[in-house]
DNA sequence: CGCTGGCAAACGAACGTTCGTTTGCTAAAG
DNA sequence: CTTTAGCAAACGAACGTTCGTTTGCCAGCG
């Protein structure tokens, strides 16, 4: 956990090509961050070869090691990433001061809109986690863990204040909620018929339907 | 597809040492498919080489090679068997003639029931389908689209009929259903806490609350 | 302005290992 | 005797990674 620096951050206007010019660009530690997300998302991590990962960005394998440790490296980076971003929106829900309800949607709706924002990162971190290191897989799934609880402390709360009804054993609702919104990266493709927000809209109401 | 016959059936008691001796058995093709399965579920299909399988059975890597004819034809088999036994399914309950609530939990039950009767087919099913060879990769998700159709159906009727009230859009519907139902094969542990008849009730009472 | 030194990014060849697969052979089973 | 299952050695290709070198950029200095 050690407090790193979420790596989210802004796009931080690297670069800044001034005039017209749109020469090919030397790539950052971002890049090759983010171009390893895309490729293991896409192929998995084992599918996903060193070459492979250069050629995604104009370069040859060995040179990604001026950037990067690792295969591995990038792995637990990816996820790292993907990870604190959900981590932050759970202690932010938290945080607040809503009704379990409102929370429950504020929870819904923030995943789903990461788990589109950040399809790569998101998809990795769900199906590549098992092949980190042990001491970072380890980590990792204490944080899913963690966020997980989130959700299930808001369903305890709301089956305290009477909102939540039919919510019997909240640690397998959590997980049966969570199975819903995770899903979402295996089957959402941003060129379908349906835009996010009809998506997400339908989704909530499925959900909260089942819990109320 | 080419009316395969099911793999699933009897344990078929083959064998049948029929006295005590207990020696080292002789492998045949369904025990290399079963490990392969069980393999490509828990570390992928490119997490997996041929001489782990061999390893598995007590063979060479090579010797695999008396009973299959490569490992692209595993990967295919482990998933036609797993399709195979959800599409016997969806064609069992359409045919029945049930109400929609009845035929619903028919599906969902059913479903639950593979998945954790047939883990690995399952999971290599879900996860590791993208990596077949592209003929095989287009029999598969046709398959895959049939059995949501089954879902999708019921879903019809039952709006129809009254029966389910808040499922406006029935395909979004049925993906949302088999979300929760798939993400079994990540949690479900046969050691955890809680046995499968009671996860099974409380995903149906979850589901039936969510579209009723 | 024109050098020049330093540095990070990328190259390209090579390393040792592992991969999927092929081949020829042997031993057991029917 | 024929078939089958498995071994053992080997194949070429691809893997992750290392290394010495080249390139392009920019700051500092005359």
């Amino acid at each position: 956990m050690d407090g790193a620096p979420v790596t989210v951050a802004a796009p931080k206007d690297q670069g800044s090509r001034t005039s017209s010019e749109a020469r090919a660009r030397r790539n950052t530690k971002e890049d090759v961050i983010r171009a390893a997300g895309r490729l293991f998302a896409q192929r998995g991590f084992h599918g996903t070869s060193m070459r492979d990962l250069g050629g995604e960005l104009g370069l040859l394998g060995s040179s990604l090691y001026s950037h990067v440790g690792g295969k591995n490296e990038l792995l637990v980076e990816v996820i790292r990433a993907g990870a604190a971003v959900f981590q932050g929106l759970a202690d932010e829900v938290i945080a607040s001061d809503g009704t379990p309800t409102a929370q429950m949607r504020a929870l819904i709706g923030g995943h789903i809109h990461i788990v589109l924002e950040h399809q790569d990162e998101a998809r990795t971190f769900l199906d590549e986690a098992r092949f980190l290191p042990h001491e970072e897989r380890a980590a990792i799934i204490a944080m899913r863990d963690r966020y997980e609880d989130a959700f299930r402390s808001v369903l305890d709360r709301g089956i305290a204040t009477g909102e939540f009804a039919h919510a019997a054993d909240s640690t397998l609702t959590a997980i049966l909620i969570l199975s819903v919104l995770n899903a979402l990266v295996r089957w959402y493709r941003a060129d379908g018929s349906r835009g996010p927000d009809a998506v997400a809209e339908h989704i909530i109401n499925f959900v909260m339907e089942a819990i109320t």
